[in-house]
DNA sequence: TCGATATTCAACCCAAAGGTTGAATGATGC
DNA sequence: GCATCATTCAACCTTTGGGTTGAATATCGA
């Protein structure tokens, strides 16, 4: 039973060149279907299919009018992975990984001080 | 003959909530396969795979000592994905989604004052 | 009413993703 | 040397992804 999050889904529906260039796209204004697939080498389903899954994951919001249909990009779900990346990176810079080094580099010196052996007796 | 770029990789590497919690744990610093894996609730070769995943993406480097395999957060390859979505909320914020509003709007003005039906004349 | 246009639905194909199990490789410690 | 531990390799299975083609649906324009 998979449960994909928020950011399964966008982080999934962005790692695609097609749909990053949908994106691209929409991001210069609303667009309609067939219009946004013209430039690409694939069937006019097959961008049908990568707009569903845009939508799905909300980066892609759909109006209807008359038989066009016409898609507009919706950057609130980027803000979430965006976020969720500036977390890792700042976790990673600050003193968590400043203090491992500290400690790794302080193994190292303790143990190719004292042993005459470079494999220290580390764990 | 696919030749998927960084950008693909990076983010299909991050749209898997496994990987992403393993990237959190190594955000706190240097960690070897078997701790790594231990608290998911699937097969030692299963995160042995991901870990892959996540190393062909660059976003974690293998550093061999004996028989152990300390890994590593490497946050460089995220920087590009965030560049990348930083462009597109900013192209979209911009000019170009202003200046597009400004014309539907019109468009809606216009066709809603001179006919009586709403459903203007447009394109 | 009718033919053209815009879009999706449905069925299928193939490759890749994510998981499993079992065996292989390689360092470690006595 | 030998059992043990850390890790990957190899083969397999099932689900999903990205693509195709052909038919269905719905609106438009006349």
């Amino acid at each position: 039973m998979r449960t994909p999050n928020h950011l399964d889904e966008t982080l999934l529906a962005l790692a695609d060149p097609t749909r990053r260039a949908i994106l691209q796209r929409l991001a210069a204004g609303e667009t309609r279907v067939t219009e946004l697939a013209q430039p690409f080498a694939m069937s006019l389903n097959a961008v049908s299919k990568h707009i569903r899954v845009l939508e799905r994951a909300k980066l892609v919001h759909r109006r209807r009018e008359g038989r066009e249909h016409l898609l507009s990009f919706t950057p609130k779900p980027m803000d979430e992975a965006a976020r969720w990346m500036e977390a890792q990176r700042s976790n990673w810079t600050t003193r968590l990984q400043a203090l491992d080094d500290l400690l790794q580099e302080e193994d190292r010196v303790a143990s190719a001080s004292a042993p005459p052996h470079p494999k220290g007796p580390t764990r």
